[in-house]
DNA sequence: CTGACATCTTTGTTCGGACATAGTGACATT
DNA sequence: AATGTCACTATGTCCGAACAAAGATGTCAG
């Protein structure tokens, strides 16, 4: 059985503004991930065929395929050749973004506190110094800090940056979160590689993180990369088990 | 200080094939990954532009954009308008994909294992039902499966399939992969929601695995749909933590 | 009734061109 | 010496058009 297709209103992209900076594109991909979410374009139900649409609209093709592009990557639609474009599913969750925790935690409107374990500049072991690609002995700062979620204890952060960021001082690290200190300097993360395990809590991290005798967390190790490909920041990361995990939606290419 | 600009010899295209069904922008893709895995294209080092790039070896500028883009996505390359492309970093990690653990071990060369621990046909409870799709009571089919990497046990797989899927025999299950006897079905995965948190591990897990009391396991959750939106699969999934992780490489967009 | 074939629909790929925008660096001005 | 201006370069966005390929459907012969 065919699908229903679903039939825009032609008031639909009434309120984009063509002269705005933001690109068309992305406009109308937000509107249509809007239309979604909130199931004026049901799941599994059939989107209006690209030549229509941009002809109904007066946007080009290319400009409708990339803000469809767009949510297909995002995992909220599926194309087929010969059949058309669907919704697959209105309830995706947010991917494992290029974001701090302490960003994750504002923007889901748990208050995140932090407080400084430890912050000491020493000299980079042979480890160090092959993540963040300078040399072994060159001075590194490196920073314990424990993460909470509305006064819960909730990660334990252990990160290692390049010595140009050794004046971050205890009153900034415990008030801001790393990335928007980064940022403050003009260094904006690009890339990151990052492997997520488990494991069994130390003794340290269990005083912490207030955890009963063996009981395990959940790891994540990181090495971030700014625009020109340095290592800015590596770090080992362990999480409150119960109160943290990693939620991604994957789609297939 | 400017980077080098790299310039790729004018045969570097040469053995790509226009009338191949691979798309031309994939082939250039791929060219251009070797090369930078390779490093005959060095990190930090600026890429040629895209005009002079399509120009000198015949190439649409979409095309080649379009080709860039995709390197892009996966980290390898970062673009600065007024500046141009470079190459971040040559080591890149395979994303975690839309694949099964089976073609994972497969992949990398570690002969996969399964045995069969349970496999049976049931009624969906109600988290079966949501997950799924399907009506309370719907029958459905409940399988959980110990895989091995080279002989040596890997995870606990435990998923529940609609009732079209009841008919999988032990043996299917124990000699092909779930994705695997699912595309010999006609069905594929097109996007998965997945969530990926740690625990300490049952009486049971330990058993199965063979690991330790108080052992902490890595759990992963996923529920996987075709390509009309409809739930296929749905299930927990627990590894033994010193032999598995998740590995991925985030790009900021 | 069934299978082979043609046709239609829709997305996939590729081309060519135009203008906008953000860095960079040089030059002129204050 | 500091600052503003301008040209240059490279990517970002947007348009229009054409053909290819895949899936669905209808048609017709056997």
């Amino acid at each position: 059985m065919a699908q229903a297709e679903t039939v825009l209103p032609s008031d639909f992209f009434l309120d984009l503004d063509r002269s705005s900076p933001v690109p068309l594109y992305y406009q109308i991909a937000t509107r249509l991930e809007r239309a979604i979410r909130d199931e004026d374009l049901p799941a599994g139900s059939r989107l209006e065929n690209e030549i229509s649409l941009g002809q109904r609209f007066g946007f080009s093709r290319p400009t409708v395929r990339r803000a469809i592009q767009e949510l297909v990557d995002k995992g909220l639609l599926v194309r087929r050749r010969g059949i058309g474009t669907q919704v697959v599913h209105g309830q995706v969750t947010r991917n494992v973004e290029l974001t701090s925790l302490y960003e994750d935690l504002t923007q889901t409107g748990q208050g995140p506190t932090t407080e400084v374990v430890s912050r000491e500049v020493l000299t980079a072991d042979e480890n160090a110094a092959r993540e963040l690609g300078v040399a072994v002995g060159d001075r590194v700062l490196r920073i314990v800090r424990l993460r909470y979620a509305d006064g819960v204890p909730l990660a334990v952060l252990d990160n290692t940056l390049p010595s140009e960021f050794a004046d971050f001082t205890e009153e900034e690290l415990a008030e801001r979160g790393l990335y928007q200190l980064l940022r403050a300097r003009g260094i904006t993360i690009r890339v990151a590689k990052q492997r997520i395990g488990a494991r069994n809590a130390t003794a340290k991290e269990r005083e912490l993180l207030a955890l009963p005798k063996g009981s395990a967390v959940l790891t994540m190790s990181r090495t971030a990369f700014d625009s020109s490909g340095r290592a800015v920041e590596f770090g080992q990361h362990c999480y409150s088990p119960d109160l943290y995990s990693f939620e991604m939606t994957l789609v297939d290419k």
